[in-house]
DNA sequence: CGGCATCCTGAGAGATACTG
DNA sequence: CAGTATCTCTCAGGATGCCG
């Protein structure tokens, strides 16, 4: 039974994939801002730096687990620093790095894009939705 | 015990935030294009037409699943059609629509970015590595 | 060929409690 | 205040098998 099976064939195909992924910078970076919280964080920082609690406060509805594993993330990246100022309760400032401003930058278009087509697509949704009815019409 | 705990106030910023992002394009784009194969298939989709079986040879690695889940939710949002032939064996085919490909025009820059500046975030995870090995040296 | 229904697993999201 | 550690549990995603 050498015979590859279909199965197989994905499987090999996935690590293909993967080692492609690893090269592709474009892919890594859609890998990280694709996570949830990392825009919500970004946009957070982008009036200047920010504390902890402050941040957590913006970024509405975030548990400090996901806040700190997403700020880690952000600061291991270079695209935030952390700033420790040792008072008596300790005090943590976040702050975008150039790169960071430059990547909110770079998602600014994007915005704009979803500001001024995500309504043809709610509509083009919509329309999907009366035409086939098959899960809750 | 009227008070709110720290679970309740979240649990209330949680509601309100996701409030918030039924009304945000900008989220909902994220929401997305943060689908991990939906970049790939509208990517895949770029040079023009493709047969469903042609889409799932150039995304390596996607399960039919996925393919199929992720190509109907394109479909549905309006950014590709979907194309049924009945020959004998039935020949499906997408492609992008003028919205879909638009948004994959505002996705360029953004890779222009990744392309430009991926380095660099490699470069600071290294140095962050180095410098605070507390997980896997 | 293209696609749906079904079962199953594991990575990750959140809650909770503790620390400096 | 700003985390860390631990547990649980959901649900996205993969495997498999059947249908038109």
């Amino acid at each position: 039974m050498a015979t590859l099976t279909a199965a197989d064939r994905r499987r090999l195909a996935r690590v293909e994939y993967d080692a492609f992924l690893a090269a592709c910078p474009s892919r890594q970076l859609l890998d990280r801002i694709s996570d949830k919280w990392v825009t919500l964080s970004l946009t957070a920082l982008a009036d200047g730096p920010q504390r902890y609690s402050e941040i957590s406060r913006r970024v509405a509805g975030v548990s400090q687990k996901m806040l700190t594993q997403t700020l880690r993330g952000l600061e291991r990246d270079g695209l935030v620093t952390r700033t420790v100022t040792p008072m008596v309760p300790v005090r943590v400032d976040y702050e975008l790095t150039p790169l960071g401003d430059s990547l909110l930058e770079t998602l600014k278009p994007l915005k704009r894009w979803a500001e001024l087509h995500m309504v043809e697509v709610d509509r083009a949704r919509d329309t999907f939705e009366r035409a086939a009815p098959s899960a809750n019409g």
